[in-house]
DNA sequence: AATTTAATTAGATATATATAAAATTAATTA
DNA sequence: TAATTAATTTTATATATATCTAATTAAATT
């Protein structure tokens, strides 16, 4: 199901009066004129609804003497909430994979051959070259700012600027037993 | 789950901020500002609808760090649209109930011992009684004229005129052959 | 063909609410 | 304590839509 289909679904269901009228047609089969007596609607509102209703496939009707019945379709709400949650979000997924490539572009920009190239002026830029140098880090292990300094200067000669920086995004944490990483 | 609490619950869903807010934490945990960044929209829309989703216990929330993360509470969403729908209807079925009763209450009214004691003149009530006298035929089988009034005759000596308004009220039906009931 | 009646559509209105800008609060760091 | 920053709340606005009345259409009966 596409986003635009749940969403119109979801719309369906969020509405006291056709909820009313789904419940309805859950127990048996009802036509226009008794669903707007028992709901205290005008038939032109529940006519509204089932509109609606049909357009995403949650009513079928027939015509039976005088009346046109609707029915409930109940393969349409055969599904568990979750599960529609779960599916591939269309629109959020795509922004995750920009920002992705956005995130390789930077790298592929300032390290070269393991190294890193220089450090970016732009804070959003520098905070992407730190984590990308923050997974030299095992995460949970207490490091001697010795064995800190020479970790990063494994990608750059600045590990005073690039330690310092760290600390200052939240990557990393200190006390008097030395420095750890934090994301 | 009440009527009213499905409502807020599918309002929640309804809407194309909070469904991918949901489709988003429900691949991992997140904070205000990184959905603001993915969705396209300020912090403070995302936290307005934050507060509609905790309000219905769709998320909940911890600090870490500098920020507040969100997560999604699968439990409230693992449930079957079908049951929600197929639960006890509090108004319309209440309705249900109440015309019901109303029937009944005609009934009480214009029969004793099994005999009608007066046509009701209101076209409403009318069509009740008729409804009931109409049980006394079997569904599929074709009457004569004569059975049809002697059966009727055992509620009512007007038996000319409750026959015609059987006909007319599309409780019955004839042609060459005879008569038989229709509802 | 004319009439009745169910159902739908059109038009008008009132209500609900999603959104952003600005202000405020809360929490963390310096 | 001051300064920074994430999060929330307030306020204003624009959009969507549920509902009714009235008009129209469709179907069935006379």
């Amino acid at each position: 199901m596409t986003e635009e289909n749940a969403i119109r679904l979801f719309k369906c269901l969020a509405d006291k009066s056709r909820l009313q009228i789904l419940k309805s047609l859950a127990v048996e089969d009802m036509y226009v004129e008794l669903l707007a007596e028992r709901l205290n609607l005008t038939p032109a509102t529940i006519s509204f609804h089932l509109r609606k209703l049909s357009e995403i496939d949650a009513v079928r009707s027939y015509k039976t003497q005088y009346y046109t019945m609707y029915s409930l379709r109940q393969d349409t709400f055969a599904v568990k909430i979750l599960d529609i949650l779960k599916e591939q979000s269309d629109e959020a997924d795509l922004q995750a994979r920009r920002e992705q490539a956005y995130r390789q572009k930077v790298i592929d920009a300032f390290f070269q051959y393991g190294k890193l190239k220089s450090i970016p002026a732009q804070r959003k830029k520098e905070r992407i070259v730190l984590e990308e140098i923050a997974k030299a880090f095992e995460p949970g292990r207490i490091y001697s700012e010795r064995e800190v300094n020479i970790l990063i200067a494994d990608f750059h000669d600045d590990f005073c600027t690039i330690r310092r920086d760290m600390i200052s995004e939240q990557l990393m944490d200190r006390d008097e037993r030395g420095y750890w990483r934090l994301v």
